[in-house]
DNA sequence: CAACAGCTACCATAATCATGGGAGTGGCAG
DNA sequence: CTGCCACTCCCATGATTATGGTAGCTGTTG
């Protein structure tokens, strides 16, 4: 049984190139190619595919919310983003979304094939540049940065409460202290993490 | 430069098949092989290699404390861990322990080289089975509140920089638009996400 | 074509945050 | 006991952010 796959992206040379790919070859069959992902899960539905490729940077409506409805509707459909840039946050937000693996556009046509096998028989492709990046996700991140080992009890609580959102006012009322010494916590806070606002230091603070 | 490689893996005639695959090759230097790594972090200080190949099954201490040791003290070099079966549990707690990738033991010796020639250059070589295992363990945030999926693609951008840290200005510099723009879209953010600061978004945003 | 969605841009006002300064308390180590 | 650190609090100024309104341009859809 060919393996039947689909197409997301909005590049129409690439588009097409890689709808030749697939055509061309006995052991996989294109159900179809589309520029966009508005109606990616009405397509699933009728196109039935094992494989969906799809493009992570797509206009209207970008590639990894389409993934966290496919994934959500079709749970057996394996996922495999395609994007040009090594962009960290992304690749991690396709690969929560659901997304089963993830190639550069530079594959050859080769690894694409390979890593189209390789999905449908459960496996996971990725280049290893992103699988570094995947595992450094880990829990075991002790490198902690040295940097927030230095902020005092206090000072990680404060942090704590702005990285859930909360305001000076509503983490003063939170620790039972005044707004001013929230306040000087977050001053101390910046002198220690290098950094000039509290979306800084929690992006800081995240890794 | 040669790769400074070392190795610790039991088996005797494996120890010298490897051994002798490393020597043999200009760009790579052998700078120890063990059969065991009770040593492992003070071999590691004076022979000072750039990759360690680790085999995960090792007599008195196994190969995966030696890594938590190992990359605890020396998060520069990476490390390789050797396995005869796709054992994914144990790959995966190496992983998380911090090594840098994985070989099966039955790989192709070009394989091997290439697999250390990989993750010296920064990537992460593994089999996509247990790649899949990896990314598997990936907060699967599928309540997604659904107002997530409600921004639109220049939003999730927007708020993408934001929760790196840059303030208004800088994303308006990263996205090439000007500050007003970035205004609005964050006042769109702030109405589909009901909230009323850049670090409440933020939280909501992360999950 | 008209309506709509998405991206772009500007202005004004109010609220919040950033930064620098000063200051008092209690505890702990030299 | 004295300096140092963590924690607490206050003030003032300037920068940034929040909110609301307005509006042109594009592409899509009914």
């Amino acid at each position: 049984m060919a393996i039947r796959v689909s197409i997301y992206e909005d590049n129409q040379p690439l588009r097409e190139a890689l709808s030749a790919l697939i055509t061309d070859e006995d052991d996989y069959t294109l159900v179809g190619a589309f520029g966009d992902c508005l109606h990616a899960n009405d397509q699933t539905y009728s196109l039935q595919p094992d494989v969906v490729l799809m493009d992570i940077d797509l206009p209207g409506r970008d590639g990894i919310q389409a993934v966290t409805g496919l994934h959500r509707e079709f749970p057996n459909v394996d996922v495999l983003m395609l994007t040009v840039f090594d962009d960290d946050d992304r690749v991690f937000r396709a690969l929560c979304a659901g997304a089963s693996g993830y190639l550069l556009k530079q594959t050859t046509p080769d690894q694409i094939l390979e890593a189209i096998q390789s999905v449908y028989a459960g496996g996971a492709p990725m280049t290893p540049s992103i699988a570094r990046k995947v595992i450094q996700t880990f829990p075991a991140r002790i490198g902690h940065s040295a940097d927030l080992d230095q902020l005092t009890t206090r000072e990680s609580q404060v942090l704590q409460y702005l990285a859930k959102g909360l305001s000076y006012k509503l983490v003063a009322a939170e620790l039972n202290i005044s707004v001013e010494t929230v306040r000087t916590h977050i001053k101390r806070i910046y002198e220690k993490l290098h950094v000039h606002s509290v979306t800084e230091a929690i992006a800081k603070y995240r890794g």
